[in-house]
Parts: structure tokens; C-alpha cells; sequence
DNA sequence: CAAACTTTGTCTCGAGGATGACAATCTCGA
DNA sequence: TCGAGATTGTCATCCTCGAGACAAAGTTTG
């Protein structure tokens, strides 16, 4: 691991509010790991396979809806923790993650983070307090798509999605219409509709955000 | 605290599910408070005022979408444990949560929690373990909510809330409306659609559920 | 018991999404 | 470079939801 990569790590909110002895354990027990586009993190169904982060590149956790379409496309940028979930109850992986483009991340395997653990069981708590966050964050998403229309659906979507970069997505429309819940022709017409407005401009397999604020209003319209 | 309540604790699967020490402990710093039909147990933005669980009757949790509506009227039954979220991180109430008819509650208060916990520092595992469950049924409605007809969410809503008691469910239909996220005029015309086909028996402020396996078989179709 | 209020049941109409179809455009490998 | 395959852009049609309106049924209060 590089210094880069702590000053990335320092800055998330969650491991950057861990006291420094206990960030140290965990960073003990973790390895580098670099995969190749489309790489299989863990499955859906999955027994846990430790806790990662993102140092490098473009993780995407996904979810299926229940019938069958492919359902919340998290975006996970440099610097996030997840998979933390399975780690700490045991249970099978909720979602899929896999990384999108080449990403290097950071690797604590369950009996890793047991082993730290057993030396200091507050990293128990530390773990808790990540699970609360991504909770809050799954209660917010909840508060904010039910009984919203589609057009501040899509607009949450795309800034959700571009958090990851700049404000480029990549992101065929067939794929972004499930996210949203809608049908692809849908989706096309709203996205057309930003464009004329000159908050985004739509390319082939990629949205690009230009006026940020501007969706931000969208929302609150 | 009554020996009944023991039975009813102990058959919940989280608490179920702690060593009996650590259980011993947290109940030594529990106090059964009897409240009112409407009272307000803590309300969203609220600072944490520890942990709750259901001895007796209804407890209702509600959030408010972002548009102003009622949104998820999670139905809490007896021997479930709620408020752990913010009480593990310390953060507001996401949500707000009142007895529905007279309630007997056993209640743990933050400084209560932090002192069995400073005993025992494992409680917190505990207590992150319980996240976790409440996080993998967020995790559960997102899926099934997302991109579903409405007659499979009204089905869910329906399922979901009456597992608090027998099949009888005291709503108003607006406010049923409001959990699926759809009009009142709405709900009325797929209810009745449910009543013609001997799944549910509508009465005044209440649905009554008559055939729980056809309600499941609505949610496959 | 009767009036005031709440809730339900049912119209109609307008708006907007889903779907199927098909041409235009883009990407990638041979 | 060219062609196959994938993706986007845009139709027309059908269907269902949302909203306003109002009568009917139920509940509460004096």
C-alpha cells in the first residue's frame, strides 16, 4: 500500500473517525488486491468473504429486484468501505459487487478481521457503526423514490451514479431504466428532456452531468 | 416484568439468539413503560433515547418521504427490539415511532445501554448484529418495492402488517394508500378487486386478511 | 337520538407510462 | 474497412393512475 492510498482511506468519514490504533489493526490485516474489469467481488448468495475498500477504480454492488430486473446500482468510489454486512452477521451476500473497469482494493478476509477482533473487540462496534451508516443511506433512498415521480427519480439516479468521478457515467440506458424502475423509451424521453434543458449531454453507453446544481433543482421542483 | 414477557423475548430471533449473560444484562438495565394509544415514543431528527422493545400491543414506525406523505408504517409486534440505530451511532431518529393502542414497553436508555456495554463490550456486537437485521429487511423491501405492479406492493403492504396479530389490520385507507404510495381512489378500486376475488374483507378504518397463502400467491403471479 | 364529521365507494377526465416496432447510430472484431 | 450486433431515438396504441367531485355509509359527540 502506498501513501496515496491512506490519505484516500483517512478521508472517508467512516475509517477516518476510528481511533488511530484500531484503524492500524485493521490495515494490518488487510491485502491489495488489483482486478480486471467485471472481476467478481462476491455474489449474491454468497457466504462472506471479508470486509473491502476501494483505493483505485470503480466498484458497482447490485442488487435484483424481485422480478428479476436488475435493481439498485450502487456506486462505490474511492475511499468506501462495504461488504461489511455479511461480514459482521454471517449471512449470505444481500448483493453482487464486481468491479467495473480496472480497481485496485483493499481485502480484510472474515478471519482476518476475527483475528483483529479478538485482539480488540471495539472494532466490533467500528464495524456496527458502518453498517448504521449504509443503513441511514438505505432509509434515505427509501424516503426519497417512494411516490416521486420519474423525473426527480432520474435526476437522483444520475447524481447518486456520478458521485463515483466526474460527471461521466458509463451506463447503458437499459441498464439506468432499471435503476429507476422505468422502460428504456421512458428513460430516453426524460434524458432527452435534460438535454434540452443543458443539464446533461447523452452519448453512446454514457450520460455526462454538466450542470449539477441544475439536477439538484430538478429535485426539489 | 412478568414471566410471560420472558417467553415473548426470548422467542425473538435476535435477542433469542444472545448468550444468556449478556441477555441477563441488558434486561437489568430495562424498564417496562406502559404508554397511551398515540403516544410518542421518539420522533424523527430526535437525539437517540435508547433501546425499545414490544411487550405488549402496537408500536407503529412512520418516515415521511420526501414528498410530505406518510411512508413506511412499519408494524412492530411484541418481542421485537427497535431504536437500535441511533442508539449504536449516536445519530438522529431517522424516523418516528408511537404506540397504536395502549402498549407495554421495555425501555433501555442510552447512558443504561453505555454502562451494561462498558460491563461487557460484546453487547455491541450484539447490538450491530441487530442493524444488520433491520438492515437486511431494507435491503428485502427495496427489492421487492422497486419496479413491482401495485397489486404485488398493496399484497406486500398487506402481508407485512398484519403479521402484528391476527388478520385484522386497523388503517385508514388513505393511510394504507400512503405506505403503497398510491391514491386513495386507487387503493379503493384494487382492495375491492381483492375483496371480489376472497382475498381480504374490507370494513370501515380495517382489512381483514381471509386467505394469507392466495395474498402470497398474488405476489408471484 | 340526531347532527357533525369522517371515511368509503364510485364516477369521469386528463396525463403519462408500458409496450411493440423499426430506423438510425455506434462499437468492435474479422 | 466492413459487416454483425448492440444501442439509441422515436413512433402509435393501449392501459392504468391521479385528481376532482360527490353520494353513501359509518362513527363520534352533544
Amino acid at each position: 500500500m502506498h501513501d496515496p492510498d491512506h490519505a484516500i482511506l483517512a478521508a472517508d468519514s467512516w475509517f477516518g473517525a476510528i481511533p488511530a490504533g484500531r484503524r492500524e489493526r485493521l490495515l494490518q490485516e488487510a491485502r491489495v488486491e488489483v482486478l480486471e474489469n467485471g472481476a467478481r467481488i462476491y455474489g449474491s448468495g454468497d457466504p462472506p468473504n471479508g470486509l473491502w475498500a476501494v483505493l483505485d477504480g470503480q466498484v458497482r454492488l447490485k442488487g435484483l429486484s424481485a422480478n428479476g430486473a436488475e435493481l439498485l446500482a450502487l456506486i462505490v468510489r474511492p475511499g468506501t468501505w462495504f461488504g461489511e454486512l455479511s461480514t459482521l452477521d454471517g449471512h449470505p451476500r444481500p448483493h453482487d459487487a464486481m468491479a467495473f473497469g480496472m480497481a485496485r482494493l483493499l481485502h480484510v478476509p472474515v478471519a482476518a478481521f476475527a483475528r483483529a477482533a479478538a485482539a480488540d473487540p471495539e472494532l466490533y462496534r467500528d464495524l456496527g457503526l458502518l453498517v448504521c451508516a449504509h443503513q441511514r443511506t438505505a432509509l434515505r433512498f427509501i424516503a426519497q423514490s417512494v411516490g416521486q415521480s420519474i423525473r426527480v427519480r432520474l435526476a437522483q439516479a444520475l447524481m447518486r451514479a456520478s458521485q463515483a468521478g466526474d460527471g461521466r457515467i458509463t451506463i447503458r440506458q437499459e441498464e439506468l431504466a432499471g435503476v429507476v424502475g422505468i422502460a428504456r423509451q421512458t428513460l430516453n424521453r426524460h434524458l432527452k428532456r435534460f438535454e434540452r434543458d443543458g443539464l446533461v449531454a447523452v452519448a453512446y453507453a454514457q450520460v455526462r452531468i454538466l450542470d449539477l446544481p441544475g439536477l439538484r433543482g430538478v429535485i426539489t421542483e
